[in-house]
DNA sequence: CAAATATCTGAGCGTATGTTCATATATTCA
DNA sequence: TGAATATATGAACATACGCTCAGATATTTG
């Protein structure tokens, strides 16, 4: 059944109960607006482009058309696909002349890749 | 300009050359087939409700009705999302009865789970 | 067995997303 | 200044995805 609530009045019941007393607890349910901002942080690494632009990123700074020539796809592409990643705070990037050279944003989006590649390997 | 492809024989240029000394190397280009699957994973964490469904099992192991219960949703969409993240290897399972417990897969979910989780409260 | 409970599943709908294409902006160079 | 280069951007189209709804299993209980 399950219409869509009942709502039963006991909203706490079997797996809540370890709430009360603070031991394993602290891992509580995650808000809806936090859930959304993580989920769009891992939407960011979700797709396949991106995630080759990282691990090109991951050995040092690039420019567009290089990025561009290495993944064999258009320059737009690429260019829409950094716009992801930089609004999503993954990549940085500094203007050399009309070039504009990406790198990873810092240790901590490394280390994130670094640790689901290797367990992905397994 | 950019048409689409040039390939102008050098794959390898830049970015790419230390990867023969290995030293900074071992990060290379991730193959398209890697990439896929390492963005089919994180595909499976950028949704809220699967995240949601992740914080509650974090504490301990919880039973379908509860978790739709918990989230306020339908038992139809609860079981939607529980069957990606059991395509994704993130949650195991365990009958009893009519009823079927879900819990995380094991402890590097978790770390995941948290190590992102507190990256983003900063 | 029939009714109730717990979960799963497929079709369908509305929305989000990645790429292409055309075009805009900015910078270098002749 | 005008042509060429490097990047960014918006519209459009095709695909992917989450939820709802109806219905299918499966298990317990009367």
């Amino acid at each position: 059944m399950a219409k869509k609530k009942a709502e039963s009045g006991t909203t706490d019941d079997l797996c809540t109960e370890h709430h009360h007393h603070g031991k394993t607890a602290k891992i509580l349910l995650l808000a809806e607006t936090e859930a959304q901002r993580m989920g769009e942080f891992f939407a960011v690494l979700s797709d396949p482009t991106r995630l080759r632009l990282m691990s090109l990123l991951a050995g040092d700074e690039c420019c567009v058309c290089d990025l561009a020539e290495r993944l064999d796809m258009t320059e737009s592409a690429i260019s829409h696909q950094l716009r992801s990643l930089r609004a999503g705070r993954l990549v940085s990037y500094r203007k050399e002349g009309r070039q504009v050279f990406y790198r990873l944003h810092d240790h901590h989006v490394l280390e994130l890749y670094q640790t689901v590649r290797e367990h992905l390997a397994e």
